[in-house]
DNA sequence: CAGACATTTGGAACATGTTCCAATTTTCGA
DNA sequence: TCGAAAATTGGAACATGTTCCAAATGTCTG
């Protein structure tokens, strides 16, 4: 029933499943290409197919929605996750906002690209709606974010009374309401950074001891600077 | 030119402006009672023209899009910032949970209708995208809430080297980022008071004084053990 | 090698948002 | 009251996401 062997990352080995992973991923191409190229336009289902030189129904079966492709291209894009762990700075707390800065470099490069790809995942219109990632990745992403905030209350930046978790929920939260405002075009791409920098600094405020609250203060006020000019 | 004379409040009072304005109200019931009775499904145009008695053609006349529509009903079912005046508590940061409460309440009180709603705002098709209200409505909003965060920093609550305007940004993203995370499922209706609540405090806390951070850090720990029951 | 199986393929079909158009109705100004 | 202007109307049309189906293609198992 199960054709061909499992090999250890779970990767399929069977000429099925290699034939059918690079279908995949020649439709995952095809969609970020598009977008590349044309933004929006051009961005539908058989116009991706027919790049991607499979048939309309394909991608249907691979994916099962063009929301589902649309995610496809941006979890391919992001090895977010991976640079995670290498961040050097000193404490907690600016390696929170290193990560942070890591994150939102992605689409201050590319905004256009980036911006096309939240619109589409914003559409919900199937029933299943799977949020802005998948649930691995999701998981993966705030395991990294909780262990920061971990780290700083351990450092002795933030209090240990507050529940990390809920604290990334929060964060999280704020990322995504400001992503929101981006993407519909309330925010200006320059504004991006110290917008969602000045909401993650205000949060941890809330959540800091006296010596993590001096350090937010002026980061705060940093941010405050940058967003005044315009 | 101009048919019919224009009353005081802008309301024009042709008998042609009256047709018009009686046909628009037409379709926002017809699209709100659409919404209530079946939630998503038959929320088409055709079916809101047909409901509304009206043709296809009307609703595109009048507010251009399905988006512009369904903004309608949203806006018809919210006074909000009317009943925000009235709000009694004795201190400015707890009339600002008062005022978060309050608007809380209608997306609480009646789920699916509001998700409905915000999940058909979040489609971003056309090209105009004019963000989850009306420009002016959401100025009336934000000049609303920058009143009561200036209130707090008058009261010595918040500190006033951080700007009201700034930080009634950040909440705002916050809510909406809480609000789309709702919209999509992964956050309960339950959930979504205390959680939009603990953001609020967290970054009002970042933005306190010693006797207002006291006061917030009271909220905090209390919407924490409210998340805790899950 | 041959048959069983899994997938892809074309193609049609459906509902949808949106636009265009000519014909019609309704209102307004003189 | 009459003609001009401003809508609405009905209908068709288009592109889209999605689903369905029978036929074809390729791959695995015995």
């Amino acid at each position: 029933m199960n054709g061909g062997a499992i090999s250890a990352d779970g990767a399929e080995s069977g000429r099925r499943a290699q034939a059918k992973e690079e279908r995949r991923s020649r439709i995952v191409r095809a969609a970020r290409d598009l977008i590349r190229e044309t933004g929006d336009t051009d961005l539908s289902m058989r116009m991706i197919a027919k790049r991607a030189g499979v048939s309309l129904t394909t991608p249907y079966n691979l994916f099962g929605s063009k929301r589902a492709v649309v995610l496809a291209v941006f979890e391919d894009e992001r090895d977010f996750v991976v640079r995670f762990g290498r961040l050097q700075a000193a404490n907690a707390l600016d390696r929170i906002f290193d990560a942070h800065d890591l994150g939102m470099r992605y689409f201050i490069e590319d905004p256009d690209f980036y911006r096309t790809l939240w619109k589409a995942l914003l559409n919900t219109q199937g029933a299943d709606s799977t949020g802005l990632a998948t649930p691995e990745r999701l998981e993966r992403s705030r395991a990294a974010w909780r262990a920061l905030l971990e780290a700083a209350q351990d450092e002795g930046l933030l209090e240990p009374a507050i529940s990390a978790d809920l604290l990334e929920r929060s964060l999280s939260s704020f990322a995504n309401g400001t992503m929101l405002s981006w993407a519909m075009g309330a925010v200006s791409t320059e504004a991006l950074g110290p917008t969602t920098a000045l909401g993650y600094a205000l949060a941890l405020r809330g959540a800091a001891t006296a010596a993590g609250a001096a350090l937010l203060q002026a980061r705060i006020l940093r941010c405050q600077a940058q967003l005044a000019g315009d």
